[in-house]
DNA sequence: ATATTTGCAAAGACTTTGCGGTATC
DNA sequence: GATACCGCAAAGTCTTTGCAAATAT
């Protein structure tokens, strides 16, 4: 009943990300407290849109203009990562920087994310052979799940079915 | 003086992107076939306003409305890729459909092209590990010349310079 | 107490689209 | 000559911003 994961009678208790936020000096305000900890709660990579509606059954009293404000101080204060997975909008994701990429299931939208140490490796080496010292990259992998893989390999756009 | 990349004399010989257009049964237009031509003497990552402005320069009559539909045409025909380098726009390059990714220069803004058979290998592997089908992928890495790396190391955000 | 932040609504960047006239096959 | 295309301007989507009121330290 009174586990740490209870979310019930913890609704005050700071989220990972309002700490990281603190921590970094950040003025608190209750907008990014609610922002923060939808962030923290969250498993997905939602977009603005999604932290904004996620946000207001917290407190309504947010506005989209205050997200999107928030998003890129969250951003420039390196507490959560931008991504973009080809549709139009930004998506977000909490930075726990353990440094990971995404594979991206075309006919449900759902992402899988996975580390790969020798991805890392070949990234670094291929830019050093090109005369550069590597500062950052993307990398996303679209695919269909092995057991309903017909045949749509043919000249892929990366399209994003629209969910929730 | 009559070479064959020479460009004044063959003002009208079809570009290797119009030749493309008509195999696949495209109506070319005059203004299909400039953008064509400006698509195959690109050698850069154009965004719709540049191959506009390059456009317009060989022929007035074209609109900005038609470009864009002509590069979303063309892209459904797979004879250019639509590429993102994180800034809002989107770039375009002909499709030479031998597989390549893109190295950005933050500083400049140069974009280098590589190829690397042991990425393709890695990247199919992991998502067949993962239990998916790849089919289709996106990878863009960005650096500093080593020459003048000083410690950019730290939270890079990709952002482009604006050329042109 | 003061500098920041917020909400609102307007504007900005990029892209798409409806419509009447035009050009291609 | 029918169908598809074009130019224009309006609208759509995502995001940013100016300003006065509200809030955090």
């Amino acid at each position: 009943m009174a586990s740490t994961t209870d979310s019930a009678g913890i609704a005050d208790m700071p989220s990972r990300l309002e700490q990281l936020c603190i921590q970094k000096g950040l003025k608190m305000t209750e907008q990014r407290r609610v922002i923060s900890r939808v962030l923290s709660d969250s498993t997905d990579h939602p977009d603005v849109e999604q932290v904004y509606r996620r946000a207001i059954e917290i407190d309504p009293h947010i506005s989209i203009a205050t997200v999107y404000r928030t998003m890129r101080l969250f951003e420039e204060a390196n507490v959560i990562e931008r991504l973009d997975f080809g549709d139009g909008r930004a998506r977000y994701e909490e930075n726990r920087d353990e440094h990971h990429h995404h594979l991206i299931d075309v006919q449900s939208g759902e992402v899988v994310e996975f580390t790969n140490e020798e991805m890392e490796r070949l990234k670094e080496r291929i830019a050093d052979e090109l005369g550069y010292e590597l500062i950052g990259h993307r990398l996303e992998l679209y695919g269909v799940r092995k057991d309903r893989a017909k045949s749509m390999k043919t000249s892929f756009k990366p399209q994003l079915p629209r969910t929730e």
